[in-house]
DNA sequence: CTGAAAGCGCTTACAG
DNA sequence: CTGAAAGCGCTTACAG
């Protein structure tokens, strides 16, 4: 910058000025300086930039690694809502650290903070972290977290409005005359209950008579959902006619484990997925699901961010959710 | 900092040292600063420490998203490259800043690096960025690229042995007694142009008269491949009795495209994919594949690029594929 | 082993 | 509209 300053023969405070496009500077000086810095191809050291400004423009982004198996993410849809808030993040012309996937207790992310390394977090995922993420809520940390609303609300959270989801895939089974239904999935996570809740919901206000079910899984793999579900239904007294998987990804893993036990999707058995990932419209049969906007998430997510950081008040808020009926 | 100082009862200098594992520093006054910074929740202010440094031990991470449609990201492989690289980088105590996914000409990388904001990229996938990974290549960026071999050797590449994968995948064919062979893929991707030529080269080496066609692909999302598998089948004179695919995701659509004409798979027609995505083994049917060590990849690519950094010399280098045999 | 001094590259009152 | 001065929080020779 001192270089700059003599090549464009002004102060060095008057080159910080004209680059941050301040309008307390002559245009002509600020034209001449742009030029000059141009040319010698002139960047403003960020770092120096963070240590004087109280604000880094950085957000960390923490990926839910520990609820997929050996860190494979198996499912798209976690990438799709990273791609999402890259995009946001980029628009405002904020910073995206990605947290290592290793790194899941409180203190290394108040460290993040202390070190004023970041200014705020988007965590992709409650999973079981939900201690964690209290925790780490309550040394006052500006964050916003993909997942489902907790009964206390300690921290801004954005999802899907999974209740809603679940009654739509309740009603979609009921009308298809389905009455043995099966729910699979995790329910100590607090989006997954959520979505067996809407599907129970919308079964007691059905009028019919509705024999639940429910599978447990263990994590988030397709694998898992494959092996589990060959498990469950070889011991099971009786195989569903409808089944809502808590995502397209274990949507899919039941269809084959249903095909190979002879049962045909869907003319014996109805099933809906959830996220509508890419691929789920042409797997074979094409999957009835959820969808939810993916994207905007990311927007929503980092417009919230942004306003707990400035110290402004904001409130959770749900995505809205579609049934997207195909074949099954 | 001060603070710690003046509570320890030493100078600031010493309470640096303390802190850093400075070897020239009595183990009784190390213990005191350490016992003071972590009752006080101090944390080095790294910008500081950035500034005073030449390294910030910042890596950016760029990732293809244009070859994708509408920044959707379908095929999980990527993902899983990411999960390596932001793995090692966090062994290795470096910070990933993952790039927005409209990043993508070199200005833009320059000023990440002149702005002292980063040491180095890792770029996941060249994709149609060739031009630009050598524009910025050629300014001297620290880099590593995971992508196919150049021509002439610009910067470090790591990836797949896609001609050994591509003969593989021939061997396969041809030993089930498949003779014409189709290839799916984009070969304007250096990538998907070696795993051709693998592929053409067993047919050479084969001894047999293979009937060989290609099939073109715009872009690397399931959708694309399978209209672009519908009307290429309907318009082709005869159908394949092998196809070798550059990806798992488009081996699904081709399948899927394949029964919707009324082909069975494998009976009428074998089919080889790429990358073991997780859920290959479960599609129905199983599909047999070309796997490549995912995990090993990133931390490769992170040991090079710390190399470069320090200015040490390193080679390209290729990573290990094999056959997985399943049901296609 | 420890401390006083200088400086990394910026920006922000302050004065004009 | 512009510049001289101070300081953000560290670390690194330098001297002892």
């Amino acid at each position: 910058m001192d270089e700059v300053a003599i090549l464009a023969k002004v102060s060095k405070p008057t080159v910080s000025r004209a680059l941050s496009g301040s309008p307390l500077v002559n245009a002509k000086t600020r034209e001449r300086v742009l030029a000059v810095a141009r040319e010698h191809g002139y960047a403003v050291n960020r770092n120096a930039q963070k240590l004087r400004h109280k604000r880094t423009n950085t957000i960390a982004v923490s990926i839910d690694f520990l609820s997929h198996r050996q860190n494979h993410v198996s499912d798209p849809f976690v990438f799709e809502l990273l791609a999402g808030v890259s995009e946001a993040l980029g628009n405002q012309n904020q910073d995206l650290l990605l947290t290592a996937p290793n790194h899941n207790d409180p203190d290394v992310f108040q460290q993040m903070l202390l070190s004023r390394g970041v200014d705020g977090f988007i965590f992709l995922g409650q999973g079981h972290r939900e201690d964690m993420l209290d925790k780490f809520s309550a040394l006052g940390a500006p964050m916003v977290v993909w997942g489902a609303k907790r009964k206390k609300e300690a921290y801004c959270v954005i999802g899907s409005d999974n209740v809603r989801g679940g009654e739509l895939a309740g009603q979609y089974l009921i009308e298809k005359g389905r009455r043995n239904i099966l729910f699979v999935g995790d329910p100590s996570h607090n989006e997954i209950y959520w979505r067996m809740k809407g599907l129970k919901s919308s079964a007691e206000n059905s009028g019919s008579s509705i024999h639940f079910s429910e599978m447990q899984l263990s994590n988030f793999s397709y694998e898992s959902a494959y092996e589990s579900a060959i498990s469950y239904f070889s011991e099971a007294e009786s195989l569903p006619d409808g089944v809502f998987a808590y995502s397209d990804t274990a949507a899919m893993a039941i269809i084959h484990a249903l095909k190979k036990l002879g049962r045909r999707v869907p003319e014996d058995v109805s099933v809906v997925g959830y996220n509508d990932i890419p691929g789920s419209g042409f797997f074979s049969p094409a999957i009835t699901t959820i969808r939810q906007e993916t994207f905007l998430a990311g927007e929503l997510m980092v417009s919230k961010l942004m306003k707990i950081i400035d110290g402004k008040k904001t409130k959770s808020e749900t995505i809205k959710t579609e049934l997207i009926i195909r074949d099954t």
